[in-house]
DNA sequence: CGCAAAGTTGAGCGTCCTCAAGCAGCGTGG
DNA sequence: CCACGCTGCTTGAGGACGCTCAACTTTGCG
């Protein structure tokens, strides 16, 4: 009983962090960076378990919701989707996931997997133990930091797509979305430039809560504003001349009201 | 270096859970089962680790966006609301938090916060030093199961919120947002027939993706149709006579062609 | 009592959805 | 080889849901 039960009322805040900060710095997504971040993960990870690698096909699923939770897994290349379903018929794409991401989190909770996880190209997995895991956590400091690292990321990610989808147009939604593959790709040092969507439309607009055809008209817009291209073997593949105009845009289609509502 | 370098190629999956389940009671929201839980928690945080608690009232803030972290917090009573914001004007509520819930989990990843906490209501808050809990983790695998269940229930809650952005109507949702608020009180053994809002329309709107006259249009047509009522005092105060009534209305006014979009 | 904030309600309009038609890529089989 | 069907994508017309703007009422507080 190691407890405190030192109850501080109004002054005195001891936990309380700091008022401000002036640094900006603490958005760290630069390319290199984050690229080393996630090879030094891998790297740690496979020194510190047993890990079995596993390669899947696109449309494999690695885990269904309902299924009894025992492994994470870690995405060493590929991409995954995430797959929600409610007890009636809703289901949604609530995650896209690329190399260094976790999967398998919303399983630790209830026992069991909360969702569905389905390659959308060949791609490695590493599996992992999570009860080995977390042995392996308790004498690792590093260990234990990097999952907690990767959970925290994945809240984080949720919620911006939250943010996305109730203060975005369906034009600055998709531009929203481009800009989060391109990123994702650029962070991982994987040419961005042109980039596969290796999801139909009717997917993205299931993931973005639109209508396919409300999809294709974006890109379609964004097109004709010279924001995307099309490449000349199909509109599958996306040319992005300058993800910083993506931006603009995405900023600039905002109704300029939004800070005013909350308190 | 014990690293199992194995390559299973397409048969024989090792690390690839059952087919499928045949009980359904994983979904365990059991008002006692749930209730014990937090208790539990909450008495294993205290044995394990110092905590220093504090009494906050309606609109402090526990921490900010941008802020060093350095803390989690666990709510021992009253509501908190998280609020996240991006680099333009956008800021939205992306959480409710209750007894039990942890806060903070976002500033794991950056070392710094990633939105505002903010009380609704007078609360009493746990705050643990996050190193501490980390080495406190190392020896208790119990605190440390603890601590990624929470993780991963907030991964779950964040993902069912998106499911909902995504798949409801305004109706709908407003119905979903007050059928979650029941059930969270109801899981903590608090009375559910009458729930008082801290909430402004304003914030519930911005909450669910849409503005406050929806919101007030939304409740009226609602308490129109007896799944809800109002008191005599005020029409922050919500009476819900019948909580599985709304779960049904919410379930009506599904589209009923979700489930054939995607592959 | 008076002012400010929150909430309700209505009218008009815009964004996005629905329904529908047509087109393009692609593998199959006559 | 091309017809054929299939799936995915685009584009159009019409309509509905939810947003905007506005007036008014209610609540809360100095």
């Amino acid at each position: 009983m190691t407890t405190s039960t030192h109850i501080s009322a109004h002054p005195a805040h001891p936990p309380f962090a700091a008022p401000a900060m002036a640094d900006l710095g603490w958005r760290n997504t630069d390319a290199t960076v984050v690229s080393e971040r996630i090879a030094g993960s891998l790297r740690l990870l496979q020194q510190a378990v047993t890990i079995q690698r596993r390669l899947v096909h696109a449309g494999d699923k690695i885990y269904e919701a309902g299924q009894p939770f025992k492994y994470l897994y870690v995405l060493n290349s590929g991409i995954f989707k995430t797959i929600n379903a409610s007890q009636d018929g809703r289901e949604q794409v609530v995650g896209l996931h690329f190399k260094g991401d976790w999967l398998g989190f919303d399983g630790i909770a209830r026992g069991r997997y909360g969702c569905d996880a389905v390659a959308m190209d060949t791609a490695e997995v590493w599996c992992v133990s999570y009860t080995s895991l977390c042995q392996a956590a308790a004498t690792q400091p590093a260990l234990m930091a990097l999952l907690h690292e990767s959970m925290s990321r994945e809240i984080t990610r949720d919620r911006d797509s939250l943010l996305s989808l109730c203060t975005l147009s369906a034009d600055a939604r998709v531009a929203d979305f481009l800009r989060y593959w391109a990123e994702s790709l650029a962070q991982r040092g994987l040419r961005t430039d042109q980039i596969t969507l290796r999801m139909t439309r009717a997917e993205i607009g299931n993931y973005l809560g639109m209508t396919l055809e409300t999809v294709s008209r974006a890109l379609t817009r964004l097109a004709s504003k010279s924001l995307i291209g099309f490449t000349a073997k199909g509109r599958r593949d996306i040319l992005i001349p300058d993800v910083t105009q993506l931006v603009a845009f995405i900023e600039s289609s905002l109704p300029a009201a939004r800070t005013a509502t909350l308190q």
